[in-house]
DNA sequence: GCGACAG
DNA sequence: ATCTTGTCGC
């Protein structure tokens, strides 16, 4: 079966999955010439932040729009194995720095992350796709535009910060989208990315910044907030 | 064919 | 993503 029929968007009248708590994965990739440098961050909505790890990997796909998936899904994939095999960690969702379904061919990263790893994701992109209507988001915080493509929701822009640009949200995998909102809606701060993708995405940069001829490839890190 | 195009 | 200075605002 296609990759693209095997991705799962639940109705938005289905139960919110998060409800009974369990991890949620933040996930945020830095580039710097053949390596990438991954960062995850770990929160229960109990008991708030639950552990920053990073990963070293050499990079061998170049990134072609529209097929990011194949240039990062594998390496986040990478990272999924060895936080279980580790530190024993099966988060329940993940929150990918990119597209679920809201992409050309229904098929961003977050839903090929979503299917390859059986785990429900929630797309989150700095930049939209498809088109949406700009002029109809109000300026407030909170304040969400449904993305349509043929009669069709396939993800939110949401304004987390007034009078800043907005995030674009869609659910990758086993997830609805208004859950999908209503998370990263939850998860809004003081700046326009939230805590948790702003936690991974420092911690990437520190470790590419910082790396040196004696790290470990493949190894799994623990970092410090 | 041409340009635009998540990270 | 990355290459890069100053500047405005909280």
């Amino acid at each position: 079966m296609l990759l693209a029929e095997q991705v799962k968007i639940f109705g938005d009248d289905s139960p919110f999955l998060m409800k009974k708590g369990g991890l949620i994965c933040t996930l945020d990739v830095q580039y710097a010439d053949e390596t990438a440098y991954i960062a995850a961050d770990i929160v229960s909505y109990e008991y708030g932040e639950m552990g920053l790890y990073g990963l070293i990997l050499p990079v061998t796909q170049a990134y072609i729009p529209g097929f990011f998936a194949f240039r990062e899904g594998p390496l986040l994939l990478h990272l999924l194995s060895q936080l279980e095999a580790v530190q024993g960690l099966r988060p329940r969702l993940l929150i990918i720095d990119g597209h679920g379904i809201a992409h050309p061919r229904k098929m961003g990263l977050a839903s090929w992350v979503g299917v390859k790893a059986g785990i429900s994701t929630i797309g989150l992109a700095k930049d939209s796709l498809l088109p949406y209507e700009k002029g109809k988001l109000p300026p407030e915080a909170g304040s969400a535009l449904p993305i349509r493509w043929e009669e069709e929701t396939l993800g939110y822009a949401l304004r987390t910060r007034a009078d800043t640009k907005p995030v674009f949200v869609s659910g990758g995998h086993e997830i609805s989208q208004a859950e999908s909102l209503h998370i990263i809606s939850a998860l809004r701060g003081k700046y326009r990315i939230i805590d948790p993708m702003r936690r991974a995405d420092m911690a990437a940069r520190k470790m590419a910044r910082e790396r040196g001829a004696e790290d470990r490839i493949d190894f799994l890190y623990t970092l410090a907030y």
